[in-house]
DNA sequence: GTGAAAGCGCTAACAC
DNA sequence: GTGTTAGCGCTTTCAC
């Protein structure tokens, strides 16, 4: 039955170009089946019987033959890849969210794709070409896509999107996020429920945290406070512009409380307001966002906003497991909501 | 020309299953070339007429058409995919060097895989098999690939990997990195030598600390100094940690300098130094590990150990591409080193 | 510069 | 429960 041929190692080689490596055809040869009866075997080992599944199985230990998902992917339009877009890896915020929705992820078989988009909107729509080209079961978009050109590219591709830390009434498809404008709101009436007058806010320069920003002066406006202070710094944010930040507010005159668009913003500016021997809470609350790990171990520890981002993650995760495995996602849309932290910085 | 059939819309339907998007056939058609000149158009403009170039590049904006890379992939044994394993996203120590992979991948048209592995060894050989079933053109680990098994797989798969963030004799194929046991050393030589005696390390419960925490161990031993405490915190290391492990080490007896195996660590460490009351750095030094952005600002200012989170991405990056467009990468091995960067608080 | 033919390795669809 | 057939959508090889 051999070809005189010579002697060739363990693995069949194959005819002529390919990778070289071992096939779902080389193992169904040595288990003595059909390939596809060799695919069932792997993929519904109850379909097929206890000695086939056997065959196979010690077939494939045999051999080392490691499924080509590529292959698989195209013939059965599904990839289990995921891709995720954030602006990027590098601040803290949406670590919980990333990490959840790899884990969760990966318990049903799927993989995550990680896009940067960066804080500006100019690499997204380079990024997403990139993105649709794999044909991933689904996109985890960080925030709202804004773009009509990319909302029009994602909706002709078919594949489900879940956009995330964030609410619209105009969600592309599936959402799982919260309102910023009620995180603005909330914050300054917690704030000012406080019996705090001159408010002020260091913000990074990122769209979601202009919204809050925005409902937070509307607030404090509401209440008939004096203008809040605003200092705008850079995004991604950072210790060092936190305490840079505090500097600037304190030239523009009295200031009572602080709400910072991140936790590491405020971790700045409670570093700040220690070297000017500033007391926080007495002389300045200090609010952040986020509720990073560190923050509740923070001297003072730090009052800030709650988002829950493993829940982000995981959610999303659902979203599109269940429209990839053809159930019905229930609702479209969760608000995870937020919650504000009472500590001792304010 | 068209069949009888009912009005369809733009994009043409295929026979009978696919996606239903738009293929590089329909593009062909509408352009009146055949499918492998549309192919080559796209991906090799040069090799074809700018005439042809132009229906092409109409016929692709007309349609919307975005190449299907899973099939391009399976037909040229080529994914343009990079898989990189950390222990974890959660922690702030591989971000930059994601972050610096994920760019330097993008701008070469590469996308990264990413998968966690934890800090236990069990899920990395069910994530090793989902990785190289997807054919990635590269994969790069942090820190040393140690079972024997994962070894095996990822030899007999032939994908190019980078090992990350380690140094050791015995790589699997390339590797950029840097000594552990020479930070360890380095740091105690360095507290030494600042007329510290009484030497404590705080370190996270993961191999590459241990040789960290070993080698300072060794140096102290050298130096003639007593027995350097030791105190292990579970990894990922965070703020909290830090704060009870100084209280742990504060109940040992006395101590006068602190290596912390994260800069999170060394933060927690400062925090509960000053609600007791301890000067940083005149009753105790304390170094951290990482040169995270925020070590520098704070107060006082953290003195550690920089590593280039961004030049390691990088070079991996280049490792692989160079590896995958045929280059031969001209040295399988770069030690990026370390710096002790001296700051207020050692 | 362009094209025809032949797969890459797998699975959906339809038998039996 | 198992097999046959026919692709998934692209690119390689080899012609012209």
């Amino acid at each position: 039955m051999d070809q005189p041929s010579p002697a060739a190692p363990a693995a069949t080689r194959r005819s002529r170009r390919g990778s070289g490596a071992v096939t779902l055809h080389d193992v169904a040869k040595l288990a003595g089946v059909a390939p596809i009866t060799a695919s069932r075997a792997l993929s519904s080992p109850k379909q097929v019987s206890p000695e086939v599944l056997k065959r196979v199985t010690d077939a494939v230990s045999k051999t080392g033959y490691v499924r080509n998902g590529l292959a698989g992917s195209l013939a059965s339009t599904r990839s289990r890849l995921v891709a995720a877009v954030v602006p990027t890896i590098a601040g803290p915020v949406f670590q919980n969210s990333i990490q959840s929705l790899t884990e969760a992820l990966a318990e049903s078989g799927y993989q995550l794709m990680l896009g940067q988009s960066g804080y500006v909107n100019s690499r997204e729509d380079a990024l997403l070409e990139a993105i649709i080209g794999r044909r991933p079961d689904g996109i985890v978009l960080t925030g709202i896509m804004h773009s009509a050109e990319g909302r029009k590219r994602l909706m002709a591709a078919g594949i489900p999107v879940v956009e995330t830390w964030d609410l619209t009434p105009t969600p592309l498809d599936m959402l799982v996020g919260f309102s910023h404008v009620d995180v603005g709101t909330a914050m300054a009436e917690y704030l000012i429920g406080k019996g705090h007058r001159r408010l002020a806010v260091v913000a990074g320069d990122d769209e979601r945290a202009d919204r809050r920003l925005l409902s937070f002066e509307t607030a404090a406006r509401a209440a008939g406070l004096p203008e809040v202070v605003a200092v705008r710094v850079p995004a991604p944010t950072t210790l060092k512009s936190g305490r840079e930040a505090l500097g600037q507010l304190l030239e523009s005159g009295a200031v009572d409380a602080v709400f910072c668009s991140s936790d590491l913003l405020a971790l700045g500016v409670l570093t700040e307001a220690r070297t000017r021997g500033i007391d926080v809470p007495k002389d300045l609350a200090v609010t952040g966002f986020g509720d990073l790990e560190f923050a509740a171990d923070l001297e003072p520890s730090l009052t800030t906003v709650r988002i829950d981002g493993q829940a982000i993650g995981r959610q999303a995760a659902r979203f599109i497991i269940d429209r990839a495995e053809g159930r019905t996602a229930e609702a479209a849309v969760v608000d995870v909501g937020f919650q504000i932290i009472e500590r001792a910085s304010a």
